[in-house]
Order: structure tokens, then sequence, then C-alpha cells
RNA sequence: GCUCGAGUGGCGGAAUUGGUAGACGCGCUGGAUUCAAAAUCCAGUUCUUUCGGGAGUGUGGGUUCGAUUCCCACCUCGAGUACCA
């Protein structure tokens, strides 16, 4: 009876908040509402490991905090169950991916019960459920109903474009649109086909087609991410790669990016994670440049026929130093630039083209971080200077990124350290413009402190006057103007991937046109296989039926040859993972399609529900996501408040970052013999080099003359065959792979295995691996499972331990020797309520003593302190010594019992709900009021001084804190220690601050 | 490369605004209890030392009566870098 059952009481309450839905939010409350969201979990098949819930248990922890003091709290969870890892695995097995995503989820789910969160489960959302993507679907309709009004700074609807269009053309339109779309008038709009109405819509839509340079992967047919190519080969296969144009979706995210910038403003975030959006948003202020093609009459060398229109060519550039345009010697393209191929001269042409084929093996990130190599061709042909008139000679680098700018940099040697170094490469010349600048080793890049020379009407002018002054003289002469760049680019919305939303489009005359919203939820077809099509086309393609016939509205087969007339071909491709995510929080609002008020079916979220919680009050989750889905989401919201469809601008006013939990992996160290069984060697003899000698004794029964040397490999072993003292259950590693099977084990003594001799009594006892900390995976085989935590230890031991780690926000290691101190803390809690007899529950009525209430209210405010600070650690820290001092106390009454175990619920809630129970309560203490701080129980009157010399603390000495500094110095010159550490000198100073610390001097 | 973050005992970490460095826990050492083990309890535990003391928060400087905390330069590790989620 009085022991801490752990495996009982979490039980009896998990069952318990499950049939009284204790943690259901409500829609229409008395209370303040407070939503409290985890980043959207993907159900992996690995499961759940300890890492993951770190954040849930500190959103936990809050969300239940806010209950107690008194708020109406949404704490929802939900899956965000499309992605590729479910469809690689339905490559290699065939099993559907919908089949095993359902089957991680029910493994999650039933992690994430055990750790005893308080969960609205009643509102769950799953993006590859059909009754779900059937709004994000309804969302892109949205966008691409909507383009993008610089005027009114806001997205307005395509219906509006078009009676624009129908009154007065697009002259006086300001829009965020394609570059180059023609002008034309109301009459000349009315007089244009609808197809090719649709081709001039698609380039003001927000969300369009277009081409962008992707990572093709011939042999796999697909397109990979970055991180899915190692050293210009694909990942999986080893195949090459190469960059490749692509038709595919875009989302005009680049409308938003001031207004992405701006609301940064408003956020509670971590600065870190603010600076990195900023950077990516990238806003920088300059000036475009037009630059003229020559023609060869102009230039030098030979003439050339294939430039078409001498001199009408142009290559736009943007410079954030327009002052430095005196300074450019040359010019360089991206490779992949459009104007390559056509400016290029016969006879640089094989040059070209070859470096441009090398090019495009090389992953973007790779060209960036590589600055040592300094590779570039020349095209031949030059380009004229806008002021000078005299011919610049136009390049192809690698440095130069298609997809930045435009793709083109006007370089000006003397200003800029990576023109400059290309310069020195390639011997071009290096003209200075800067007075008295030594530009004899390096560039000089400082701006604030320069005067321009050389520069003709620039000269004698500081960066700021050179400034204003070309881009006026730039503006006037009609090749360029004053310009706000951004770095962020439009962000590419199509996947060549099965198990994603599909788009709800169909093409007609090549034009895309949207599926009917009361035809949704497009529903993902069955394939019969998941890989691309021979052709080349995506998964979809493999689709038996995945054609819209317009006329019924339905999806239907393709059609015969000469039949079927309004019957067109859907879209092959599927959204990207953070479709689904970009919206979900207003999901979680609506209640879940159990309740009889939902209206699920009917919107996406009704305007109740959207008024009622508004924003994500705290938002918790990991770093990574900074410039992926927590920007996506930003500008989804933006543009739903836009259209009038949300209430807010910003999803997630507080956010939080979780640190990564590391694992700690194990290492034997193995042996290749040539000459027998594979010999493993404990770590202790590996260090000390001993096993040489004794594989050589090994070896010498078989052949004497074999040759030992030494080994470095080392392998990966299953953490759960390793023990606290990082010793090996040999038995159990023996029988993990059949290789092992007949193995040899050199143990930490220099002896060798034998089986149930091991000198310990218990196998393989006396065998040492090695650890290292790195990433917690499957493949390192250092996965720690929270369940087997807390069959073990319990939930609340999980939960406190994961928060003792360390900080929140900081990646820490885990260690689950560590535990016992947690689950110790946790028993000696117990043992406080059970001062009985035969450890029976007591709490007596008496008052309690002044230093119990002192050390209750010296808790009650670190915790809240604590909580508020999201510095769960340091609580954890309060509470054992709380309950040390209690325990110390012999403390038992329940004026401090009964707010201690309040205190504790967020953190170990199965605990508290039990002793809230014996207290004689018969709610929930889920809503118990947080307990009052009260000062007064913390009032000292003496204070014990550090008394410090020259700085360092030599002894303390107790004082009233109610004595003037006159008497603090004179009580302590008095001090016999104080004559002791002076050794007779007279001190300088003594620097008193009362309450703190006396320092002397001298 | 660029951007951001972090470096404190054997380990995880603590230190409110610049004011007693190492709280709390693990591990380790010794002891009590036990036939024994587990569990529990008690004491000790930064390093060094001639036992007076001396050194000490990644490294080197600086500001200050006083620096883990502020400033400058550097080193190491981690994260992100646009199709992993």
């Amino acid at each position: 009876m009085g022991k801490y059952h752990f495996n009982e009481i979490e039980a009896k309450w998990q069952k318990h908040w499950a049939e009284n839905q204790t943690f259901k939010a409500e829609n229409d409350s008395e209370k303040p509402k407070y939503y409290v969201l985890d980043m959207f979990p993907y159900p992996s098949g690995a499961g759940l490991h300890v890492g993951h819930p770190l954040g849930y248990i500190a959103s936990d922890i809050y969300a239940r905090y806010k209950r107690h003091q008194g708020y109406n709290v949404l704490h929802p969870q939900g899956y965000d169950s499309f992605g590729l890892p479910a469809e690689q695995y339905a490559i290699q097995t065939g099993q559907h991916p919908a089949k095993t995503t359902e089957e991680n989820i029910a493994r999650y789910r039933e992690q994430l019960d055990k750790i005893g969160f308080s969960f609205d489960w009643s509102r769950e959302v799953r993006t590859s459920n059909p009754e779900y993507y059937k709004w994000t679907q309804w969302i892109f309709i949205q966008l691409f109903e909507s383009w993008y009004d610089k005027d009114l700074n806001k997205a307005r609807s395509i219906e509006e474009l078009r009676a624009i269009f129908s009154s007065e053309g697009n002259v006086q339109v300001n829009a965020v649109c394609d570059e180059g779309i023609q002008h034309f008038t109301a009459s000349e709009w009315l007089g244009f086909s609808e197809t090719e109405k649709q081709e001039i819509l698609l380039k003001y839509r927000l969300t369009y087609l277009a081409e962008t340079e992707v990572n093709w992967c011939p042999q796999l047919g697909t397109v990979l991410a970055n991180d899915e190519i190692v050293n210009g080969v694909s990942e999986r296969g080893g195949y090459p790669v190469v960059r490749k144009k692509m038709k595919q979706w875009s989302m005009r995210i680049t409308a938003y990016a001031q207004r992405l910038l701006d609301g940064l403003d408003k956020i509670d975030w971590p600065q870190p994670l603010k600076d990195s959006q900023t950077n990516w948003i990238g806003r920088s202020k300059g000036a475009s440049v037009k630059f003229s093609v020559m023609s060869y009459e102009l230039g030098v060398g030979e003439t050339s026929s294939h430039i078409p229109h001498p001199s009408s060519l142009e290559i736009e550039v943007f410079t954030t130093r327009p002052d430095t345009i005196f300074g450019v010697s040359f010019m360089v393209l991206a490779p992949e630039h459009d104007l390559v191929s056509k400016i290029t001269t016969a006879e640089q042409k094989e040059a070209v083209e070859k470096y441009v084929e090398a090019t495009a093996k090389r992953s973007e990130r790779e060209r960036m971080a590589d600055v040592k190599h300094i590779t570039g061709v020349f095209t031949g042909a030059y380009a004229e200077h806008p002021f000078t008139k005299e011919p610049i000679p136009i390049w192809i680098g690698d440095y130069v990124l298609a997809g930045y700018g435009t793709g083109a940099v006007m370089s000006v040697p003397c200003g800029d350290q990576r023109d400059y170094d290309f310069a020195k490469h390639f011997n071009l010349p290096i003209p200075n413009i800067f007075k008295d600048a030594d530009i004899s080793e390096e560039a000089y890049s400082d701006k604030e402190n320069t005067i321009i020379a050389n520069s003709d009407f620039l000269n004698g002018l500081n960066y700021a006057e050179a400034n204003d002054k070309i881009i006026a003289a730039l503006e006037e002469k009609g090749n360029g103007k004053g310009k706000i760049n951004y770095r962020l680019r439009d962000a590419v919305f199509s996947r060549q991937r099965y198990w994603g939303e599909p788009f709800p489009i169909y093409y007609k005359d090549g034009m895309p046109h949207i599926i009917p919203t009361e035809c949704l939820p497009l529903r993902l077809p069955d394939v019969e296989k998941y890989l691309p099509t021979e052709e080349g086309e995506p998964p979809l393609g493999r689709a038996a039926k995945w054609y819209w016939d317009e006329k019924n509205s339905e999806v239907v087969s393709p059609p015969l040859e000469g039949q079927g007339e309004d019957i067109y071909p859907l879209e092959l491709n599927t959204m990207p993972g953070w479709a689904g995510s970009s919206w979900y929080f207003f999901r979680y609002m609506e209640p879940g399609k159990s309740e009889s008020d939902s209206k699920r079916d009917e919107v996406f979220a009704s305007n109740e529900a959207l008024n009622y919680w508004k924003n994500v009050d705290l938002y918790i989750g990991g770093s990574e996501h900074a410039t992926g889905h927590l920007l996506y989401s930003r500008f989804w919201v933006k543009f739903m408040h836009d259209r009038g469809l949300v209430p807010v601008d910003e999803p997630f006013k507080k956010l939080i970052n979780q640190g990564m939990i590391l694992g700690e992996s194990a290492f034997v160290y193995l042996y290749p013999s040539s000459f027998g069984p594979i010999i493993f060697i404990s770590e202790g003899i590996y260090v000390s080099g001993k096993y040489i000698d004794i594989i050589k004794e090994i070896a010498l029964k078989v052949n004497p003359k074999l040759l030992i040397t030494k080994t470095d490999v080392k392998i990966h072993v299953d953490v759960s065959f390793v023990n606290t003292h990082n010793e090996l259950d040999i038995e159990a590693f023996k029988n993990w792979r059949p290789e092992y099977k007949d193995a040899i084990f050199i143990l930490e003594d220099g002896s060798i295995y034998e089986p149930n001799s091991s000198p310990s009594g218990r196998p393989g006892g006396d065998f040492k691996v090695s650890r290292e900390v790195e990433k917690m995976s499957k493949s390192k085989y250092n996965v720690v499972n929270p369940d087997d935590i807390c069959n073990q230890y319990g939930a609340d031991t999980l939960r406190m331990y994961e928060m003792f780690l360390g900080p929140l926000e900081q990646a820490k290691p885990w260690n689950t020797a560590g535990i016992t101190g947690v689950h110790g803390f946790l028993k000696k809690l117990w043992k406080l309520y059970h001062s009985g007899e035969n450890e029976s529950f007591y709490v007596s009525e008496e008052a309690a003593s002044k230093d119990s209430l002192k050390t209750l209210h010296k808790t009650i405010k670190k915790v809240q302190e604590d909580i508020e600070n999201f510095s769960f650690n340091t609580s954890v820290s309060s509470f054992m010594i709380a309950v040390n001092e209690l325990s110390a106390e012999k403390c038992n009454s329940r004026e401090v019992l009964e707010p201690l175990a309040i205190l504790i619920s967020p953190y170990a809630p199965h605990i508290a709900e039990e002793l809230w129970e014996k207290l004689g309560h018969l709610e929930s203490i889920s809503t118990a009021p947080f307990p009052k701080f009260e000062e007064k129980y913390l009032v000292e009157s003496t204070k014990e001084y550090p008394i410090s010399f020259n700085g360092k603390m030599r002894f303390t000495l107790e004082l009233p804190l109610d004595i003037s500094k006159e008497e603090i110095e004179s009580a302590v010159m008095a001090h016999e220690k104080t004559a002791q550490y002076l050794e007779g000198r007279t001190p300088k100073k003594v620097i008193i601050v009362p309450g703190k610390i006396v320092n002397i001097v001298g």
C-alpha cells in the first residue's frame, strides 16, 4: 500500500482522463483562452524515441500550468502524415503508404498516451485524410484565384482583376506578377480567346506555373532534395544528378517579402529564429542596372554572325553598390543564364558548353560553399559600360547562381572580394576607384569610410552621395533604377511524388483549370507501383483513372482516341509536405467531427472558432523549421487574412525552440582476422594496445607466420545490449547477427570470453564498449524508447527527467543511467505523504513550521518564474531541494503538502492526481488554482556576507540586513580574519554593496 | 563559404542586473543495514599542494574594486543553407 506503484497510478489516471475528457477545450467559455501547440509530428515507422517528446512535455507543462491559472486551454495534437519516408517504404515493400501511415500513427498514439499528455484528442487532424486535404486543396484554389495588388498591398480575387482588364486593360495594374508581361487595352483583352486570357491570368495568380531549376536524377526518374545528393550523386543508388529546368507550380511568396519582414516585429520569437527569417528574405537596397551586349563591330575580335540583333540584348544586374559602377572591369553570368548560349562566340563555344555541363553536375550548396576553387570561362562577348561606353568582357562562373537576383553580376574587383579573387585568378584588370585605398592585397569593401575616385562625375563623393547621384543618372538614361531586392525566391510547390495532396487541377488546351470546389476532395488515386512512369512522369501517371470529365464533374479513365471531348488530363504532381502544415493550426480550432456542433464538413474552420481562438499563443518546436514551415505558414496566414478567411495575420504569437536530444552510441572494436572468427576487443585493452599481443597468441595456434597489425575498425552496437557501466551483454550481442555467433571476445582483463565462466558471473560482464554522442537514430543503434522508460520508471519520471537534462532549447545527450536520481526524487515525494504507520498515507491538519512554509513559498516563487521563462530544468532542481528540505523537517501538514501537489502536477501529473485524491479531493487536480506566493514567508533579517580581498572571497560573516554601510565596514574591519588576510596592509578602498558583498582592496 | 548557436568538475548541468563558481542530479569513494544482492540511509567528491596556500568557467588580450556574465581577436563543436520532416 505504502509503496509508490507508478505503473498502477499512471494507468489509472490516463484512463480517468480519457473517460472524463478532462482536457477537452471549450469553444464557448467564460474563461480566457490559451492555445498551446506542438509542431506537427511526422509519424515515422521508427516510432518515437526519447528525443521526440521533449517539446511535447514542455508544452504540456505549460498547458497544465495555464489550466491551473484558470485558462480555457486548447492543446491539440495530430499528424503531418503525408511525406517521403512512407513513400520510400512503399516503393521498397509495395505496401500502400496509407496502410503503413495508419500503423505508424497507431504506434505513435500508443506511445504518446503512455506519457500522460493533456491533449484534446477529439480535435485530432491528419494531413493525409481526405476530410482534411479537401481543405488544403480548397486553399490552393483560393491562391489560384488570387493576385497581389501592390497599391493596396494585399491579395485580391482574380475576378476583380478580370474586371479591371475588361474596363481598362493592364497598364495601370500594379501587381506582383511574372516579368515581361505585354501591355494590353480593355478592348484587346476582350478580344483575346479564353485560352489567351488564361495564359495572361496565370502570370498574375498567386500560384502559377513556372520553369524552375531542380536536381534531376535521370536513372531514378525523379527530382532529389539537396540532402538526398551526396557528392554529386543520388544517396539512393549513387546515380548522377544534374540541374534541370522543369515546369512546376510555384507560390508567389515574394509578394509578401516585406510584410513577412515587418511582421517579425510583432511576434515573440527567439531572436536567432527571426534573424534566420530576416536573412532568408534578404532585403537589400541598391540598383538594377542594364548593360547592353555589344555587337562585334564595337568589340574586339572577329565579327560573328550568331548574335541575331547586335546591341539589342541586355544583361540586367542587381547591385547594392551602384556607386562603384566605374570600377566594373568584367561581368559574370551564371552558367545557366538564358543569354549564355546567345552571346557566346564561336571560338569560346566549346569551352563554354563544357563548363555549363560541368556546372550542371554541381549542387547549389556546393557552389556556394566552395570559395577555394575559382573557375569560369570567357564567353567571348562584351557588354557596353553604360557611362564610359568601354567594352566589358562577359564571363560565366559558377559562383554566380541562376536563382539569385538576376543570375548575373557586374564585377567590381576593387570593392568585392569574390570579384577580386576572380580577377586575380584570370588576370583581369582591377581598376581602383577608391581614394587612398590599398587594393594590392585584397578588395576594399568598407563603404562607410570611402571616397569615390576615377569615376567621372562621382569623384570626391562618399558612398551615400555617390549612390543617390548614380541612381539618378541611371534613371535619367533609362538603363537602371533604384531597387529593393529580396533574396527570397518564389516557393516551388510541385513534387513528383505519390504520397501528397493531388492538385485540384486539370489541363485544357495546355492551360490549368481548377476543379469545382464542390467536387473536393480530389482523392489520391491508387497506383500499382509508387515509382515514376517509364516516360519519366510522376507516379500519378500510373493511375488507371486520372482524367477529369468536365461535363459530369468526375474523375474518369483516359479517353479513347477521338472520343471524350470534355475529358482532360489531371495534374500528375502532388503538393509538398508544407502544404498541409501551413494551416493545420486553424483546423484544431474547429471541434472534431465526433462533436455535434462540428462544422468541419462545411468549412476549414468556422468563423466563431477562428474568432474565439485567434492565433496560437505558444508554439513549441525545433529551429530546423525556421525557414520552411514557419515562413510558409506565415505566408499562407497573411494570404488568408487578405482574403478575409481568417481574422489574424500571424499564426504563432510566441514561439520556443526545443533542442535535440542526442544519443550515446556504443561501439565495439573489431579485428577482422583472416585466420578465423572475428575478434572483438574490450575498450580498455584496445586503448592500451595490449590486444595486439593477445591476437598474436590466438593467431599463433593457426599460423605462426601471420602478421598482426593494429585495427581501427569499430562498429555500432545496439545500446540495449549495454548496461550503465558500459558493459556488453556478450550472449545477446552474439545472437544479434549470425556472423558474430562464433566471434572471439577479448575481455577487459585480457582473457578470452568463455560462455558461462565470465569472472563476474553474468554473461559478458567484463567486456566494455566505447561511447560517443551522436544524433539519435535507428541506423546508429542508439535509440532509447520512451515506452521502455515508462514501463521501468514511469511517465512522471520520464517527464521530469527530460526536463531535468538541461535547458529546453539546447541540444543535450540522453543518458539513461541518470534517470535514477529523478525517480528517487519521486519516491521521496511519495514518502513525504506517507509518513503514517507502515508507510500509510498521512497528513496532519496542524499548522506547518516556519521553515516548511519558507520552503514551500520559495519553491512556488521559483517554479512559477521558471515556467514563465521556460526554464524547466531548474524547477526540477527546486522540487528536489524542496522535498529534501521538507523530508528533513519531517513536514506532514496539509497546509504545505496540498499546494505542493498542485505545484508539481504540471510536471508529474499522475502522482499529483493520486496524492490529490488521497488528500480527499473528488475533482481532478488539473484545474485546482495554482498556489499563491507570499513574500512574508521569505523575509530574512540577516545576511551571510561574503568578504572578499581583491575580488577573492575569503570568508563569510553574518550581519543584520538593516545596518548601515559604515556599520558593516566597522564590523568587517574588526573581524580577526580581516587582519589576517590584510597582513598588516592598510586597505586602499572598501567596497560595500549592502545585501550583496564586501570587497576589500589593497 | 555564409548565417545562427554552444564551449563551466569524470558526466548532464546551476549561478536574477557584473557580486560567495560548481546548486541539483548521475557517477565515484568510504561507511551503516543485509547471509548476499537490490533498495534505503549517512559522509566525502573542481584540480593541485610542501596542507600555509595556489590555480580555475575553450584560448589570448582588455574594461572593472570585482568578469562564467561586458568588449576585441581567435580555436573547437553543432544547426540551417530553399524538394528530409
